[in-house]
DNA sequence: CGTTAGCACTCTTGAGGTTTAAGTGCTAAT
DNA sequence: ATTAGCACTTAAACCTCAAGAGTGCTAACG
């Protein structure tokens, strides 16, 4: 890719601004009025040319103005949009709904959705962490019927998940409050398969010691690790009707397509955590997401998480004519308030 | 409102299902080719203009067929509809995936929507309880932190609910475990609101008795009972998108309506437990549900519960134009399906 | 008297054509 | 290098027209 002189940048520029703000395909009469150039609009004309030459403008037919490509909003993102503060409004917003008092994680994680869906016109979206990889604080034991038991786990960053097994034998509820105590003293800083391991380890050791409990607790032990979290990991969405709103969606075959995406989650899933570990804030321009359904929309997510740990990413989905100056901050600032609220 | 001849009921039904079959406007040339009648069309002309006199059937435009309207459809309902049998496909089917062992009562609601969104080409609804108003079969706390305490609540049903707060004193997981067997020794048969009464009557009773740890244990029921479970009632909705396919839905303002009263759930649950504990089986037709963005759309809901309580309503959204011959069954079919599954 | 054929009328739909407005590329002059 | 000018392209908006479907009404028919 050739390089682009400070002329040509500086076109590309107001393009992908006047389209961000109007939606429609800009042309070179348009761009020469508006304020900064005293070019004419055939030289404009030339220098957009050569840009759609170098693949960061595009014609939807030939007596049209141009409009960017993923290409150039890439160009954009990565080297020209100054990035404008989080208005006063939004602070105060996020302030009164997510810097109160901790609750449980899906509680968190679905404020932080429902403030980006208030104050963007996109699609909140949140990734729920993989509870098989969380640190787990308490795990109860609550007898429901003979042999029908329920788990209550619950980690470090306060989500809880409930898990039905059946044991083989049947236990009073005193000798599970036992098995409940034994396993959170050893709990340490463990995810559910690490406190598997150590628990079978431990009886391994001990076997011969306490032989009358532990035969049950074995037989515990098994039936409860043998069933997996159900809830693998999951997204949350909010504000889907926003989209309704963009004139790019009037298009129902293509709504219909990016509402699937949604309903089926998995593919949302696969874009969020894909490049996961990558850069804390990523931006994700139409193509480059890999998910034909997704091909016009753009993502801006960021990591939250508490301590080191990253749990997951939030932001926002919208159409690839995103107002990303905001946006980007917006979706930072937000992330950064959940981490805190999440630290707790 | 005049009473039908044999002849205009007839005429009325042919129209119907003309409709529902093929979602155009049935004229009377079409009607008088399709099979039963010997009629001319200028005679069934004749009787369809009565019948839109009467209220039944109107005219998208003068120079259209008839299409039903919502008093058409709801005559069709009562008297005319011939039920047909749920499909050997659709009893597999379902066999499969609702009568297999128990699971928490969100799973089984949520097989039970599933179903339905699979087997028809509309939305499976389904009202959750009223956490309130189910009966406990246990409670049991887990502490957290410090002072913060996680209450598990489980109904007869099968639901669990997890309850979040802060006690005013720190107490021992020991204390708490105590206060559990205390809590469940005296369930009985009550809801969440019955037990709340009845710790407190039992605690004025017994108070000089056992002052010291009651002292304590009082404390910690105010807070927990202060804190509503915020699960109020709910609606758990699935297969949205199969709304997309119907010719009805293609106006975006309409489908803008219909999924802005899927996502704030509240109308739907409204007009579910609207009519709650009226009959069995309920068929609410387009303005019926007094709801403006369900104008065009029918609901076709039955109860379930286990033994003699209803703990809500399933059933499907769809067109007024819904083949209610073969749903009013299927619908049935499912809500008995599901009632035997959580009698467990 | 119920039924039907015939007919004039209404209204939607789609095709074809025209105009308008926006925008382009190219060329020649500045 | 920049720009004015011009011919060209295209989408969109608008019109007209004919076709097709369906109606209501009237008069004839058995």
């Amino acid at each position: 890719m050739a390089m682009l002189s400070a002329r040509q940048v500086k076109v590309l520029q107001a393009v992908i601004e006047e389209y961000i703000h109007s939606g429609e395909p800009v042309g070179s009469r348009t761009l020469s009025r508006s304020s900064a150039f005293q070019l004419s609009p055939a030289t404009l004309r030339n220098v957009m040319a050569d840009l759609e030459d170098e693949g960061f403008l595009c014609q939807p037919h030939t007596s049209a103005g141009r409009i960017p490509t993923d290409l150039g909003f890439r160009f954009y993102v990565n080297n020209l949009a100054g990035f404008s503060s989080v208005s006063a409004a939004a602070q105060l917003q996020i302030r009164e709904r997510l810097e109160v008092a901790g609750g449980r994680l899906e509680e968190v994680l679905h404020d932080g959705v429902l403030t980006l869906a208030q104050l963007t016109p996109y699609v909140g979206v949140v990734s729920l962490p993989d509870f098989r990889q969380m640190i787990i604080r308490h795990i109860r034991f609550v007898k429901l019927h003979e042999c029908r038991i329920l788990a209550v786990v619950v980690s470090v960053s306060g989500a809880v998940q409930n898990i039905l097994f059946d044991s083989e034998t049947s236990l009073s509820q005193d000798q599970l409050n036992r098995f409940s105590n034994y396993l959170n003293a050893l709990l340490g800083k463990l995810t559910l398969s690490g406190v598997k391991r150590k628990v079978l380890k431990e009886m391994a050791n001990d076997k011969r010691g306490y032989d009358e409990l532990f035969a049950q607790v074995l037989a515990l032990s098994k039936s409860f690790f043998a069933k997996d979290p159900d809830q693998q990991s999951d997204v949350m969405l909010d504000g889907k009707l926003n989209l309704l709103e963009h004139p790019e969606f009037a298009d129902v075959e293509r709504m219909k397509g990016i509402f699937k995406a949604f309903e089926e989650k998995g593919s949302i899933l696969k874009i969020l955590d894909g490049a996961l570990g990558g850069e804390q804030l990523r931006v994700i321009i139409g193509s480059e997401s890999c998910c034909e359904e997704m091909r016009h929309c753009s993502l801006v997510t960021a990591e939250y998480g508490r301590e080191d740990r990253i749990l997951g990413q939030i932001g926002v989905i919208g159409p690839t004519r995103m107002d990303y100056s905001r946006i980007i901050p917006l979706v930072n600032y937000i992330a950064d308030a959940m981490s805190r609220r999440l630290q707790n």
